[in-house]
DNA sequence: TTTTATTTTCAATAATATTTGAAAGTTTAG
DNA sequence: CTAAACTTTCAAATATTATTGAAAATAAAA
């Protein structure tokens, strides 16, 4: 296959993934576009690859940067801002753990913590059921928050390595 | 808080982290529901409690059938049909992980393994980086495959104190 | 200061996704 | 068989989300 095509591929590929994710598409592919480019690029040059306007490329890179995963440069000289992608994979990983940790699990924990407070009748089964599964989902979503803050810690090689080792 | 509110709340948040990770909230909400119900609901009393329209309750009713999150149930003597959730939330942690696998990360691993086929000059900045990236994000794809083979296979408290046990 | 380059905003529009509800389909009981 | 109970379908209506583009804001250069 050609670059070419393998860039097409790649940003498209990309985008599907982002909004089964709940990432927009668009956020998605511009990411991947940055990504897979050697130099940073202007706003001007992420409207001309994709194909986007002004106002979507604005405001989807500057989402990106609050999400930890590009940053702003400027060539010296030159008036333009220019974008570039964090290349290591491992902390685009970790960025959006880090992120999704804090908008999403952490809010969830609040909840389950509030909820687990709701009295009741052991007795009455739609309490028992219900204190079950709240109580149930909160460990595990524990469990799953100190995993990520250990991943948010970690090495790449030491956490795979750790991780895979146990799953022989 | 009352059971009552404590209900509402759950049902709720439960929504709001589906949509999140693009389940559709309704699917999310019926799952919830379901889920702190101690008796199989039928269509009609799913209808009644979120206010869906009967289309909506059917449908995502099937949808929760296919992710295996829930089942039908006939009681004797009855003609309507009764739904049920499994209530072993590391089962559901599981069946979700295996949908998501099958889905998303499976066609995104054969993408990737057809991307990293595309030839070109290793002097070539453009390739280079595009080719660093792709098989970065495969090693880290392939691991994340491994983790969640593993899971699947795991018995709860075994997976967990695993993978906690290294992280202290 | 004025001009020019560049970025940001946001109301209007377009695209996508979800929901409804009534009709058609199916199954069981009489 | 026919009627009643129940389930499924799907085109149309609604709601949600994403995108555009032109005007306003900002910042550097002249």
């Amino acid at each position: 296959m050609e670059l070419a095509e393998g860039k097409q591929k790649f940003i498209e590929a990309w985008g599907r993934i982002g909004s089964e994710w709940g990432i927009n598409r668009t956020m998605a592919q511009v990411h991947a576009l940055l990504l897979i480019s050697p130099d940073a690029l202007t706003t001007e040059e992420v409207m001309d690859e994709l194909n986007i306007s002004r106002g979507n490329a604005n405001m989807t890179l500057r989402d990106l940067i609050n999400w930890g995963l590009i940053e702003k440069q400027h060539k010296p000289g030159e008036r333009k801002e220019y974008f570039a992608a964090d290349k290591d994979i491992w902390n685009v990983a970790r960025q959006v753990a880090k992120e999704r940790k804090k908008r999403e699990l952490e809010p969830m924990l609040k909840v389950l913590k509030e909820l687990s407070t709701v009295e009741g009748d052991k007795n009455d089964k739609a309490y028992a059921t219900f204190n079950k599964s709240v109580t149930d989902i909160n460990k595990l979503a524990n469990n799953a928050d100190s995993m990520i803050d250990t991943m948010l810690k970690a090495e790449e090689s030491w956490f795979w390595g750790s991780v895979l080792k146990i799953f022989k």
